[in-house]
DNA sequence: TCTGGGGTCCTAGGACCC
DNA sequence: TCTGGGGTCCTAGGACCC
């Protein structure tokens, strides 16, 4: 998928469309998730510090990622491509690999390419947004070809040019090369992949360890065999926090390590599984990162336990100086099913045994109650659990709990600088619901107040509207679908004189209005302040001057 | 107002075992 | 009783990916 979550949001906003979008963190430490393309000219990129984005952009809409809603997209998806294949393995939300001898839809080249063709067609109609298609003999040189085919295209590499391709590409194309990995290449004068070749099989391994330099210089021949797999266990499950501003009171890091853990096991056990290591992430106030395991006895899916490893494992890390990220996690899986009482009377026995190891009478209390089976309720602080919940993992719930989560994050400050929870409470870009105007998204919050512009993926642009914080008739809602099936559309808010529900529904008709070089310069058809549209804190006149300032906190 | 969050895989040393 | 040669497990760190 192009600019995935950026792409998403501007299906979902029309005032957005042909704008710069940026979707990330947006707190004082946040990073990018993903910039639009119209961002993109501007340099914003991925991973980039939003602070450095907002001084790039200052002008383009900040929005905070609703992963619940990709995941609705991500999954129609991955639904289309299993119609091709039964191998299909997903990378991620927006990314997967398709294995298409296995399905048995494209024998030569040419069905191939109809086959990517009506893919993206597929792609567009059921979702709205556009996505790429590469194809290729190997896992390697299709994720290539995707890469070249973006944004919304398609790109096959016929068999046999696959070295001669490859060769003047520079070296981090290839999976595998990074940044580390490239600095130390170009050291040794290798910036193609061309040269990588000539460097020879033995070379690489001397300068980057046998399975990197084995693997690189297969690549750099095009030679790729690795399988294309359906089902990957997870090996992991782990969950941290960087915090706005650096933790120096130890009792705090205590605390924080404590739900932290209490979150981790929530995210383990809905899951299925249970583990034997736990691990502990610090990064000190100098970057400098640090982790500290410890192996069970057996594994665990008990709350208590996992916290009184945590806690152990920090006993050992010196925090002076100041904290700014912590992360607790827990390897070493094993399926635990609830039904699974062998397993379940194990784990609560490696619990009991590891609380002897440390001789902690209390631990050992636990860890019996385990063995009855009660500890698989709410965790000792079971709120927490609950409401700390992911922000990636707020399920058919809706995005309800994501902000709560927000808001237990938001109130964390005893000891510390008190963080705004402005934002927090009315996350940028959430969909939200008015009583009397029906169904909007929040462009920004702030002083009290908070700024609403009333639209949907089906109506035309909409207007803004700002209410107090506390404004009774508002409240978060569900996202609205993208694409819709029967449904028509439930409210288009001011509609333009012939923009009727049917029209409405085609996503292209408007975005080829909304598209231009100059995202300033655009304005959306019928997004004017017209008598009777409230101007909002910092609310302009048209939709790029209101989107702009009204979704970046004190930015207008 | 530099640098997120969730993962995977690899390496290397030490302990331990046969 | 001048110390081999596997193999596995555990721990810590690092590179990389999206």
């Amino acid at each position: 998928m192009d600019a995935f979550y950026a792409s998403a949001e501007q299906a979902s906003k029309p005032s957005l469309r042909g704008k710069a979008v940026v979707v990330g963190g947006l707190g004082p430490r946040g990073v990018v998730a993903t910039a639009s393309y119209e961002a993109r000219r501007f340099g914003v990129h991925s991973a980039m510090p939003t602070a450095q984005a907002r001084r790039l952009a200052p002008n383009a809409a900040y929005l905070v990622p609703r992963f619940g809603f990709y995941r609705d997209i991500s999954e129609r998806v991955m639904g289309l491509l299993r119609e091709l294949s039964p191998l299909v393995e997903p990378l991620s939300l927006d990314e997967a690999f398709v294995d298409l001898e296995a399905g048995g839809v494209a024998s030569d080249e040419v069905s191939a390419r109809a086959v990517g063709e009506r893919l993206r067609a597929d792609i567009r109609a059921v979702t709205g947004l556009t996505g790429s298609v590469g194809i290729a003999a190997s896992k390697m040189l299709a994720k290539i070809a995707s890469e070249e085919a973006k944004p919304d295209g398609l790109v096959l590499i016929h068999a046999g040019t696959e070295r001669a391709l490859l060769a003047p590409m520079a070296v981090r194309v290839l999976p595998g090369v990074g940044p580390a990995t490239g600095d130390h290449l170009r050291r040794a004068g290798i910036t193609t992949v061309g040269e990588l070749a000539e460097a020879g099989e033995d070379e690489l391994v001397r300068m980057l360890g046998k399975s990197h330099g084995a693997g690189l210089y297969a690549m750099a021949l095009a030679r790729d065999d690795r399988p294309v797999v359906a089902e990957r266990e997870t090996k992991s499950v782990s969950v941290e926090d960087t915090y706005d501003v650096d933790i120096h009171d130890r009792t705090r890091v205590r605390l924080e390590v404590q739900r932290l853990a209490a979150r981790c096991v929530g995210r383990l056990r809905a899951s299925g599984h249970s583990g034997r290591t736990v691990v502990l992430k610090v990064r000190r106030y100098d970057f400098s990162t640090l982790t500290r395991s410890e192996t069970l006895r057996g594994p665990t899916d008990d709350p208590s336990v996992v916290q009184e490893a945590a806690a152990r494992l920090l006993e050992s890390v010196d925090t002076t100086g100041g904290v700014r990220l912590l992360g607790v996690g827990v390897s070493g899986l094993a399926d635990y099913t609830q039904e699974d009482l062998f397993a379940q009377a194990a784990g609560a026995r490696a619990a009991a045994e590891a609380a002897e190891r440390t001789g902690r009478a209390d631990a050992a209390a636990r860890a019996e109650s385990a063995d009855e089976g009660q500890a698989r309720g709410a965790g000792p602080d079971g709120s927490l659990i609950h409401e700390a919940g992911e922000k990636g993992e707020q399920g058919p719930g809706g995005p309800a709990g994501a902000p709560a989560g927000e808001g237990v994050r938001a109130e964390r400050g005893s000891g510390e600088p008190p963080v705004a929870p402005v934002e927090r409470r009315w996350p940028a870009g959430h969909d939200v619901r008015h009583a009397v105007y029906g169904p909007g998204w929040v462009q920004g919050s702030g002083v009290g107040r908070v700024t609403v512009r009333f639209e949907t993926p089906q109506s035309a642009p909409g207007r803004v509207r700002t209410f107090a914080v506390d404004d009774r008739d508002l409240e978060l809602s569900e996202p609205v679908a993208l694409v819709l099936e029967q449904v028509p559309p439930a409210v288009a808010p001011e509609p333009e004189p012939g923009a009727g529900p049917g029209e409405g529904q085609q996503p292209e008709a408007e975005r080829g209005q909304g598209r231009g070089a100059e995202p300033e310069a655009e304005r959306g058809p019928g997004a004017e302040s017209g008598p009777g549209a409230e101007s909002g804190p910092g609310a302009g006149s048209s939709v790029a001057d209101s989107s702009a300032s009204a979704a970046s906190p004190g930015g207008g």
